[in-house]
DNA sequence: CGTGTTTTTGACTTCAGTCAATTAAAGTGG
DNA sequence: CCACTTTAATTGACTGAAGTCAAAAACACG
């Protein structure tokens, strides 16, 4: 359970941090909030379903994915989640979970009670404010995987998924190298890209031939991100980035 | 503009209804929040991609669609809105606009001063907690949308679209007969399913001789609707629509 | 070092796309 | 209400991107 100086919810403070602005008290409200703990294996499940959650989770490390399944037995990962994700928030709030949440890879995570976090919500509209962004620029995602996956496609498709992975790994550098670890099996690509795993082997060998990745095990290593923007039709604009992030080094105007 | 018995936003009313209880002067409070009636032609645009829009359009009547374009020209359509949707919220709340909201049909709609709708958010927090749900629930059918577009072959694809429609326009009536009036032509319903015009047109004819739905003009009448929902693997769940509406008949424990 | 997963490759199939022409509907103005 | 124009729906013949099946090679790890 929580403890006073518990730092354990310091991810969320730092995500919410980037969505609207917090006072010290907010701040220290968020890191009170009461919670358990829990590490969990990867395709572990935080939520199935069908559940009606109690909790709900914080991803303070690691990856987790958002998954559905459709009448034939495929799979669609239809989000990533990265560490300060608030990853149930909406099954909490809908009452029924409507999907799944698993751990991607091996990852911490923090239970916050449901009535703990609503009411948070509510007494601190700063608080709010931020949380409701957050699931704004969600639905901007999710709204962007759709054109991505609907029009776009194979190899422009991962590109663009290669680019957004950069953005919101916080791995991009414009005009010089970027690259990072990507968790996902070619399976779990493919599930994510409503390709085969077998195409988006081909595919990835593909962006890599034509020298847009390079691939050392798992990790990818983007040489020239614009071109492979260019390739992938990529623009962050979706992913409501706070201004100063990671973007072209400089910007005179604060 | 705003005058005190002003039934314009009177659809926002109902459908925040459906979403969270609302006393009575928050209900009235919504009515009164100031706006501009605005009448607009089939495929206007209400809202722009880069646009920093400084109000927010109420939906009064008719069909809105959201929609992207990708780089090769072509257009996804991500969303489909009806009456009583805020229909930019998101891009009001969000700054700059990262998709395009256009008239589907003719529309008649009510642009609302975004920072009267925050305030009005953040200082009724039963207001407020009613637009966060929807925001919500608008994320969980884009998720449904990635799944749909992502992992169904365009058989079920079209056929999960069509049920979908029938219980947004609430023309869902479980053991009877049901049918609405789908405003949209094929080659937009391509744009929305990722699919071609050509291959819509097919498949529509299929769905046709297979008796699952039959078309009259633009009108769509499913005899069997379990029967179209099964093949369309829906299940309504994502809609996260009250208990009460358009389900089986009865209910024992409200 | 062996066992199970993941990646890679080849040969073949299929679902959906493309191109192009025809028919049907929906408007429009006289 | 009817010719005239425009837009939408339909159909056929052909192409191509991605899927399927199956096997081999490369890793990952206890």
């Amino acid at each position: 359970m929580a403890d006073h100086d518990d730092k354990t919810l310091q991810p969320l403070v730092r995500k919410l941090l980037t969505l609207a602005p917090l006072s010290d008290e907010d701040q220290a409200a968020i890191l009170a909030l009461p919670h358990k703990a829990r590490a969990l294996e990867a395709a572990a499940y935080i939520v199935r379903e069908g559940d009606t959650p109690t909790h709900c989770c914080l991803l303070v490390s690691g990856f987790a994915m958002r998954t559905k399944l459709v009448g034939d037995g495929e799979r669609q990962i239809v989000n990533i989640h990265v560490s300060g994700d608030m990853v149930d928030l909406q099954n909490a709030m809908l009452g029924v979970a409507d999907h799944n949440v698993q751990a991607l890879t091996k990852i911490n995570t923090a239970f916050i009670p449901r009535e703990a976090m609503v009411d948070l919500a509510f007494s601190r509209p700063s608080v709010g404010k931020a949380l409701w962004i957050d699931s704004l620029v969600e639905g901007a995602i999710q709204r962007e995987w759709v054109a991505n996956v609907g029009r776009r496609r194979a190899l422009p498709r991962l590109a663009h998924l290669l680019c957004e992975f950069a953005y919101r790994l916080d791995a991009v550098k414009i005009g010089e190298e970027c690259n990072y670890k990507l968790p996902m099996t070619q399976e779990q690509l493919a599930d994510t890209t409503g390709l085969t795993p077998v195409h988006v082997n081909r595919t990835l060998k593909v962006l890599d031939e034509q020298g847009l990745i390079r691939r050392s095990k798992r990790a990818v290593i983007i040489d020239d991100f614009k071109r492979l923007a260019a390739v992938g039709d990529f623009r962050p604009t979706y992913l409501h980035l706070p201004p100063a992030a990671s973007e072209p080094p400089r910007r005179e105007n604060a």
